[in-house]
DNA sequence: CTGCTACATGACTATATCACTAAATATCGA
DNA sequence: TCGATATTTAGTGATATAGTCATGTAGCAG
């Protein structure tokens, strides 16, 4: 069955395309997936990602405004963490997607028909 | 349930954020939904899309090499269509994410309860 | 008030990319 | 071969953004 059509204003396509321009710098990728499993405070983000205070605190900004993590403040912390669970499900599907364009790639290569030990 | 979590490497998250950066422009997306329906050729493409020809062929480049569409030759024209299906499931995604948030916001505001017609 | 900690912000540099113009390449018909 | 059409490529200027350093601000301890 043919997906409906629907039509895209320039509107439209700005913000769609602006969503994906946030998830498109492996920083903030990294950020997210250190925010995977729940809340953590901006040192703890530092940590796990290990990039520079001014950076990580610049891409939370970033990431907080495009409204995909919620901040939290507790004393002189401050926690942030996923409140747009579709960022999972993109990173899924396109995970997805490059893993099946990989296999293709493989696919035609004319690698001969020699045992491969799995590792 | 959590979700369970996966590890990425550096490269890992460049692939993905690599991905996220093709759809990251309105006019590779606007390209993407020129396609949506089926095979076109650049001049349908150029015509559907209201893009300059350089910049439109230099787009459909990228997408090309990304995987994302696929390219034909008949004659003089070059036909390209989405070979890559996942394209249409991010951008709903997305679309869905950002009215979700639009709706959010709009709850925020103190509007008063006064009857809006309906356009 | 002072100092300390956790985070945010401003200024700056380097890099990347888009759109545009102009030129090159490829295919078909006369 | 010549010219017309269709598409790609190259070069350029403008814009944008990441990363980094230095500084600013908010909350807590003493």
């Amino acid at each position: 069955m043919p997906r409906p059509k629907k039509e895209f204003s320039d509107v439209a396509l700005r913000m769609i395309a602006d969503r994906f321009k946030i998830m498109s710098e492996p920083m903030r990728l990294k950020i997210l997936h250190a925010l995977w499993d729940g809340e953590l405070s901006v040192g703890g983000i530092i940590e796990a990602s290990a990039g520079l205070q001014a950076n990580i605190s610049k891409h939370l900004g970033i990431l907080q405004q495009s409204g995909l993590v919620s901040r939290r403040k507790d004393g002189l912390s401050v926690y942030y963490r996923i409140c747009d669970e579709t960022v999972f499900e993109l990173c899924e599907v396109v995970c997805v997607s490059l893993h099946d364009r990989l296999m293709a790639q493989m696919g035609e290569l004319p690698i001969m028909a020699q045992k491969r030990k799995s590792a």
